[in-house]
RNA sequence: GGGUAGAUGGCAGAGUGGUCAAUUGCACCAGACUGUAAAUCUGGCCUCUUCGGAGUUCGGGGGUUCGAAUCCCUCUCUACCCA
């Protein structure tokens, strides 16, 4: 087994364990970085593990496009490629079959994309998914499944779960390297029914992890908070549990209860990058001008280089003046923050005071995040 | 002192009789961003508004015209050239 789980503590739907890989442990619940380019923008690796990051994402679609898989394999792989020596997940493509959708063709056969780099044509099969992700050589590797998105009619949403299925079974048939696990992707939109039937038959190929793949497609957050215990009920209790791109602080904390364990979204780091702030009451535009003069760090309880060293009217200058350490430093913070909300959480969960722990975050955040 | 070219919304700069509250860019203001086609995108940016409109604008003043940012006169100012 490439990796191996352990459930540290439970309280209630909430649980703390570890998951230990071929470059290192991760305590759960765990926010990931997603650094879909082998780099996550804007940031050197050292500071990405200053932040308290213990695993971040790669993308299959992406780094076969560029700069190709087989040359990062030729490169000694992509932790060395990167200089990333920690775990790193890597995300099967099945994304862009949602967000690239203009672009692609799917069959049963696979997804066919246009590249958005030049025009050519590439598919992306089960098989195919599963040998870029060997040859990038990521501690975890998703299984190619289908991501409707939320308005997706009934039949959609049961042709994805269908698919996604048929092609899990085809991943893991063709999954070959002994020090790389393979998750599996539940689809299914907001509906139980179609969650069960796809969790069911993934669950009895008993792969080492699973994911909720499908939320945060567009469809209003209660939906997914209302939908995500009995989802993730669904999931084996001895097996990491991964919620897909997911997402606010408000999320994490509620999927936490729900019994998620492992996260990775775009939002702090592209939302640094735009110049907004995660903070534990809530967001912070620093553009705005109401920050023109204040001298105060962005968080004045966070630990981050970011916080300990700089002013909010610096980081106003710095959006202002399109500097690029503007979104270096937002990014760090932003990392940071959902790190240590993360690393809270397991405490919380450990000392048995989940559910209080979470309605005190959630009460201090003010708007929607 | 003489000559030439100019003066347009915070700035730069279009427009040269009606379709102009005035192209565009910048600056400014606000919003969005969820397994990254994103250091991106959207909206606002004279005043008031019951969001249908209404009222005042294109250096100052005067004039021509049904109608002027646009034409004429005059004043003021600016840039460049010659003394």
């Amino acid at each position: 087994m490439a990796i191996s789980f352990q459930l540290n503590g439970t309280c209630g739907t909430a649980r703390a364990g570890n998951i230990t890989t071929p470059h290192g442990d991760i305590p759960t619940p765990i926010f990931m970085p997603v650094g879909t380019q082998a780099t996550v923008k804007g940031m050197t690796p050292d500071m990405v593990a200053a932040c308290g990051a213990k695993i971040i994402l790669g993308n299959t679609y992406h780094l076969t496009l560029r700069p190709g898989d087989e040359l990062i394999r030729d490169q000694g792989g992509l932790h060395k490629f990167m200089n990333w020596p920690r775990p790193i997940l890597t995300d099967s493509g099945g994304y862009q079959v949602f967000s690239l959708a203009e672009q692609r063709k799917i069959t049963d056969e696979g997804a066919k994309f246009k590249s958005h780099i030049d025009g050519r044509m590439l598919e992306l099969t089960p098989e195919k998914a599963v040998e870029i992700q060997e040859n990038l050589g990521s501690d975890i590797a998703m299984v190619l499944d289908e991501c409707p998105p939320a308005d997706g009619t009934p039949e959609v949403l049961r042709n994805a779960v269908r698919r996604s299925i048929h092609w899990a079974e085809r991943c893991q048939k063709h999954h070959t390297r002994a020090d790389q696990a393979q998750f599996a992707i539940v689809q299914g939109g907001c509906d139980l029914q179609l969650r069960t039937e796809c969790a069911g038959p993934l669950v009895a190929m008993n792969f080492p992890g699973y994911a909720l793949g499908g939320f945060s497609v567009g469809e209003a957050p209660e939906k997914m908070h209302d939908a995500l215990p009995a989802c993730a009920a669904l999931l084996p209790h001895d097996k990491p549990r991964y919620l897909m791109g997911v997402g606010t602080p408000r999320d994490l904390i509620i999927a936490v209860g729900a019994g998620l364990d492992m996260f990775d979204c775009v939002m702090p780091t592209r939302s640094g990058r735009n110049a907004l702030a995660f903070t534990s009451t809530g967001q912070v535009r620093l553009r705005n001008a109401k920050h023109r003069r204040d001298s105060a760090p962005l968080m004045s309880d966070c630990t981050c280089y970011c916080c300990a060293n700089f002013s909010r009217a610096y980081l106003h200058h710095l959006f202002h003046a399109e500097e690029m350490l503007g979104p270096t430093l937002l990014s760090l913070h932003n990392i940071a923050f959902y790190i240590r909300l993360m690393s809270e959480a397991r405490e919380a969960i450990l000392a048995n005071s989940y559910p209080e722990f979470a309605r005190s975050r959630l009460a201090a955040l003010q708007g929607p995040n």
